[in-house]
RNA sequence: GGGUACAUACCAGAGUGGCCAAAUGGGACAGACUGUAAAUCUGUUGGCUCUUGCCUUCGGUGGUUCGAAUCCAUCUGUACCCA
C-alpha cells in the first residue's frame, strides 16, 4: 500500500515536500506528528492527524506521536491570534497521561513489531536546555528574517488583526524545529507530518536540521478539515466534540457523526474510517440513489464510533437514537421499562430532584433551579415561547405549570427536550 | 525616551451628556419546511420579574454633573509614528 497515494484518493493531502514519495518507497520510514496536551482529553481536530499516522503505520512505516509538553506550555501562534495561557506542569503531566491512552486505540505501541508506534514528550529534552544553549546551539542557524517571514508570523505582524506577537510566541516555531532536529538524530525520523497550518513551522524544522547536520528531511500535510456550509469543523452547541466519554458521551457523539450534511459525509468518511477505496465508492453511490436514508452519515458514525468507543458503545447510541428520534410519543415513553429507559438514556445528561418537586414547583424553578437544564429561567421562557421545549415529547405550552407526579414515566422519570435534539432526563428521588 | 490613537455584549463594529441594556453585521440557540440534511424564511440573543418595573454592564480606579459608554484625572493594555 502505498501511502501518499492512500492519502490522496482520501483528500487528506495538501501540501507535500519533493522528495517524500520516493523516500517512503525507498525504505521504512519513520515520521512524527504533534499534539499539543492542551486537554486531557483529545477531540476529533486532532482525528485527521492521528488518521494519517494509523495510515502511516498501517503502510509499514513507524509513527511517532509526539506530545507538546514543551511547546504546549507556549502556543502556536498560527491559528488562533490571541496568545495562548500557559499551563503548569502539573496539569501537562496529567493530560500526557490522558492523551497517551486515547492514542493507543489508533495506533499500534505494544506489539514486536520493527515499526511499532512510539509516544515521545518533547518536554523530556526541553526541560534542561538552557536558554543560553539553546540560543548558541540553534538559535545561531536560523535567521530571524527566515522566521519573520512564516505566513503566521506575518499575519500577527501585517494583518488586518494584528496584535503583535510576544517574543514567547515568536520562538514557537524555532522550539518545533528543534523536535524534528532532535527527533532525526535520535531516532533517525526523516518526515514531519500535520495539519496544513503546521507547515511554515515544519519547513523551519526542515530548515534547521539541513543547516546543522546536512540531513534531508520532509514534510507533509493534510488540509483544514471544513464544513461544507463554511462553519468549523468539530463543534457543537455544546462545544469541542471529545473522544472521552467523560467529556461527550458515545451518544452525543454517534449522534455528531450522524447529522453531518451529505456533503461533509462524502468527505469525512474517507478521511475519519479506515475503509478501502472500493467500499466507500460502492457506499456513496448507493447514498446518491436515496439521500433521505443517510447511508453515508450511519456508516460514518458506526465506523468511527465503533473506533473511539466500542461496539457496544456503537448498539446502544443507535438504541438510544431509534426511541428518542423514532416514532416514540408519550405514550409509548410510559411503556418502556425502566432498565431500557435507563440503557437509552445513559448518554442524556441526567438530573436528580426530590419527588415532591414534580408536585411543588413549576416547571421553570424544575428545569433551572431543581435541574440545571437551562441556564436562567428568562432563557427557558423564551424557548418555550418560541416553542422549543418538550416534556416527555409534548411541547410545553405553559412554563409555569406543574409536571405533576402523573407525568412521570415509570414512576420516576421526566424527559426533557430543548429543540429537537437535546435531551434531557429529570429523575425523581 | 518622545508623540499619536484605540479599549463597547461571543466576535466584528456604531454610539461622543439624558430618547442606551446600547444600532448593524456575523456567530450561536430556537421555530416552520425537511431526511435528526442543506438552502430558505421567522423569532431570540445581560440577569430578575414579566405588565408597567428593577438590578448589573461599555478596559481598571477616582472625579465633574440632577444625570456618563459618552466629559476630566489617573492607571493598565495594545497599535502606529519619531528617536
Amino acid at each position: 500500500m502505498n501511502f501518499v497515494d492512500e492519502l490522496k484518493w482520501r483528500g487528506m493531502l495538501q501540501d507535500i515536500m519533493p522528495g517524500t514519495e520516493e523516500l517512503l518507497e525507498k525504505e521504512t520510514v519513520t515520521a512524527y506528528l504533534g499534539i499539543d496536551p492542551t486537554a486531557d482529553s483529545l477531540h476529533i481536530g486532532h482525528l485527521c492527524g492521528i488518521m494519517m499516522l494509523r495510515h502511516f503505520q498501517r503502510c509499514g512505516h513507524k509513527p511517532l506521536a509526539l506530545i507538546g509538553g514543551a511547546t504546549g506550555m507556549i502556543g502556536d501562534p498560527s491559528g488562533k491570534s490571541a496568545e495562548r495561557n500557559l499551563l503548569d506542569e502539573a496539569t501537562l503531566t496529567h493530560n500526557i497521561e490522558c492523551i497517551k491512552k486515547q492514542l493507543s486505540k489508533f495506533l499500534d505501541f505494544d506489539s514486536d513489531a520493527a515499526n511499532k508506534a512510539e509516544l515521545v514528550n518533547n518536554y523530556d529534552w526541553m526541560k534542561g536546555y538552557s536558554f543560553l544553549e539553546f540560543v548558541r546551539d540553534i538559535g545561531k542557524h536560523i535567521t530571524v528574517n527566515y522566521m519573520m517571514a512564516k505566513d503566521s508570523v506575518q499575519k500577527r505582524l501585517n494583518g488586518e488583526a494584528r496584535d503583535g506577537l510576544s517574543f514567547t510566541e515568536f520562538s514557537y516555531q524555532l522550539l518545533q524545529g528543534y523536535d524534528f532536529l532532535y527527533l532525526n538524530k535520535t531516532k533517525n525520523c526523516k518526515l514531519q507530518m500535520g495539519g496544513s497550518d503546521q507547515w511554515g513551522n515544519i519547513t523551519t524544522g526542515t530548515e534547521l536540521i539541513r543547516r546543522t547536520n546536512g540531513n534531508e528531511c520532509y514534510a507533509l500535510t493534510c488540509p483544514l478539515i471544513t464544513k461544507a456550509d463554511g462553519g468549523k469543523f468539530g463543534k457543537t452547541e455544546s462545544g469541542n466534540v471529545w473522544l472521552s466519554k467523560d467529556y461527550t458521551t458515545p451518544y452525543k457523539f454517534y449522534q455528531f457523526w450522524l447529522n453531518v450534511s451529505d456533503a461533509d459525509a462524502e468527505r469525512y468518511i474517507k478521511i475519519f474510517t479506515s475503509l478501502d477505496k472500493a467500499t466507500i465508492d460502492n457506499l456513496i453511490e448507493e447514498h446518491k440513489k436515496d439521500p433521505g436514508l443517510r447511508l453515508l452519515q450511519k456508516r460514518l458514525a458506526e465506523e468511527v464510533t465503533v473506533m473511539v468507543h466500542s461496539r457496544e458503545d456503537y448498539e446502544q447510541a443507535v438504541e438510544a437514537s431509534n426511541i428518542l428520534f423514532g416514532k416514540a410519543t408519550k405514550e409509548t415513553l410510559q411503556k418502556i421499562d425502566e432498565q431500557t429507559l435507563l440503557s437509552v438514556f445513559e448518554g442524556v445528561p441526567q438530573f436528580e430532584v426530590n419527588k415532591a418537586d414534580i408536585n411543588d414547583c413549576d416547571l421553570l424553578t424544575l428545569c433551572v433551579e431543581k435541574a440545571a437544564i437551562f441556564p436562567s429561567k428568562g432563557e427557558m421562557r423564551k424557548l418555550v415561547q418560541g416553542g422549543g421545549v418538550s416534556i416527555n415529547k409534548e411541547k410545553v405550552t405553559d412554563a409555569s405549570a406543574k409536571a405533576g407526579s402523573e407525568a412521570l414515566i415509570a414512576g420516576k422519570y421526566l424527559l426533557v427536550q430543548k429543540g429537537k435534539k437535546n435531551y434531557f432526563l429529570i429523575i425523581a428521588k
